[in-house]
DNA sequence: TTGTATGCGTTATCAG
DNA sequence: CTGATAACGCATACAA
């Protein structure tokens, strides 16, 4: 006895179907469903229901070879945490009013697999592409690539510095600044800070405001308080335990991302340190995490949703322009929001 | 003085300009770039060439044209927290080795958007859908249609229980089981349990579970403690406060999510409620925030990563398949964590 | 081994 | 107001 199996239904009904099945041409069915002027509005109307009968729904990739542009923008995200989760609904939310459609891949970090979604994406002809760069690309041909060939492209966040090309960023040297600024004022003055790889530009912007920061305090800049380490929990825990077990006691830290704070909270904690106490923490992302530790922690808060909502209007912008605009770059600006992992004094 | 402007870069190039520049045929150049056995290798080459110097990338829309397939799977998801954001993880993980691009799109918890999203991807031609269910919807007719016109589907954790489809789903009864049993054990007696709306089919099964492991231990059914309330952090402080002031002092709280089960926390501090010395406490989810905060959040654990591996696997198969398979239903099992805010009792 | 012709579903141009 | 027909970029059956 057979599987029980049902049968494939009945391929999609076409243009074609509506018009054999009425009579008329295939270019009065195309124009009748596309509300045109010029056409005998009892036809339209029998077209219309045929078409509801035959539950007709348009070939988008028919008409895309046509038209020669799909109605949907490429994003490429590093990962989906909550930074990028935020900045995808801005994209979304930006895009969804303009009737386009955003598709999601993840780099996953990874320069190859960033490398792979661009052209997969290209090849699926999306009208452009919204890229966050993975923490592995150094090398940014290929997106120089989609500017030669005139790709509407805009980067976000994680950018490159040596690419001419349209983005949106943070102030992230500014943030910092406000991070060390607040620091100072709560006496703290062997201020450390916990970095990204080396190779990581916004880890460095920060960097920079963190060092412009204590020059402007007159403090010295002690090269064994800036530590990297990778972007996980994990390392930040042994980094700021190698930290504390060099004898450069620090009381602050400073952190290029929450995650990396909450590893150095748990390394403080496990060492018997107090926070805000002994040493002082400031994150940066003000992710929800922020509010939920304990003590709660003090983070530079990045406004992600705004910049996914920036990134996805400088793009249509781009798109719907006759010419290549000039690239050009947005900033915005964060706020420190301060919790109890920063106050060592009472206002 | 006119603006700068760059002049749009020329049309990409298509076969048709590889083989005129080489004077060859289309079908010749066609045959050529994939490889086929009946060709000359001298031409081949020339071929290759050629289409390195254009810089030719094939149209992956005229291809899905003639092909009447993609390549690439539609996902939608209620939201991108960090739940689906790891499942969709889970599912480009199989995709890409599969060589299927994956193209995620966020419901918002919107029935209308939900609609909106299947109708775009599909008209996108995907060769299929893998969706989980926004909050709202509770009519599935739109899925319905798409098996009707025998688009491959999977639906995954949030699966409408009306649909005869193929899904991925926690076993959510046997989750709440393990919390519930977990909870008499550390000598509760009075456990509340914390829902989402009542229109919720995973709530609903995880308080049949609740219920189950009551009646098994003989505990009553206090209606009183079975609190429903929307599916985010302040609405289930206020719920908690609510419990808390109606006189009804529970012992524990089983709570639907590890969000809800933050709102609770938040709330029982207020209240000077000690966890769980007073109240214990259990979540869903094991999200990575409940290890952090304090104390740390006891919690069912999905294995999420797992559930988008094993939905896009079955998508694959289905989509491999020659006829229609029957659907079936995959049903993972949970994993409580047990952590401090349950433990009134060292072993 | 290579070329020709046709079709995928739709829009657009040009005649009726 | 309506109908042919070419075109979008590619694959493929059929010829040569």
């Amino acid at each position: 006895m057979p599987l029980q199996r049902r049968e494939r239904p009945a391929k999609p009904a076409t243009i074609k179907d509506i018009a054999r099945s009425l009579g008329v041409s295939i270019s009065t069915v195309s124009r009748a469903m596309r509300d045109f002027p010029d056409v005998n509005p009892d036809t339209k109307q029998a077209v219309l229901d045929m078409a509801k009968q035959l539950d007709y729904q348009p070939n988008q990739v028919a008409l895309s070879l046509v038209t020669r542009h799909t109605h949907s923008i490429g994003v490429i995200v590093p990962n989906l945490d909550y930074f990028f989760a935020t900045a995808v609904r801005g994209i979304d939310e930006i895009a969804l009013e303009a009737g386009y459609t955003v598709l999601t891949c993840q780099s996953n970090e990874s320069y190859g697999r960033e490398i792979t979604n661009t052209q997969r994406l290209l090849n699926s002809q999306v009208d452009g592409l919204i890229v966050s760069l993975s923490s592995a690309t150094s090398n940014v041909d290929h997106m120089r690539r989609l500017m030669t060939r005139g790709v509407p492209l805009v980067l976000f966040d994680r950018v490159a510095t040596d690419l001419d090309a349209t983005k949106v960023v943070l102030d992230n040297h500014d943030g910092a600044m406000q991070a060390v600024n607040h620091l100072f004022e709560q006496g703290c003055r062997r201020i450390a800070y916990l970095a990204g790889p080396p190779s990581f530009s916004i880890s460095n912007q920060r960097k920079d405001g963190y060092l412009a920061a204590l020059r402007q305090h007159g403090l010295p800049v002690n090269e064994d308080l800036i530590i990297h380490c990778e972007f996980d929990q994990a390392h930040a825990y042994r980094a700021t335990e190698q930290l504390l077990a060099s004898g450069q006691q620090p009381d602050a830290i400073f952190t290029v991302s929450d995650r990396l704070a909450i590893g150095a909270l748990l390394a403080l904690r496990h060492r018997g340190q107090r926070v805000p106490e002994d040493v002082a923490l400031v994150g940066f992302n003000d992710e929800p995490v922020a509010s939920l530790l304990t003590p709660t922690l003090s983070s530079v808060s990045q406004p992600a949703f705004e910049m996914g909502k920036v990134a996805a209007q400088l793009f249509l912008e781009q798109l719907n322009s006759e010419s290549i605009l000039p690239p050009r770059t947005i900033v915005l600006k964060p706020v420190l929001v301060v919790r109890e992992s920063s106050l060592k004094r009472r206002p």
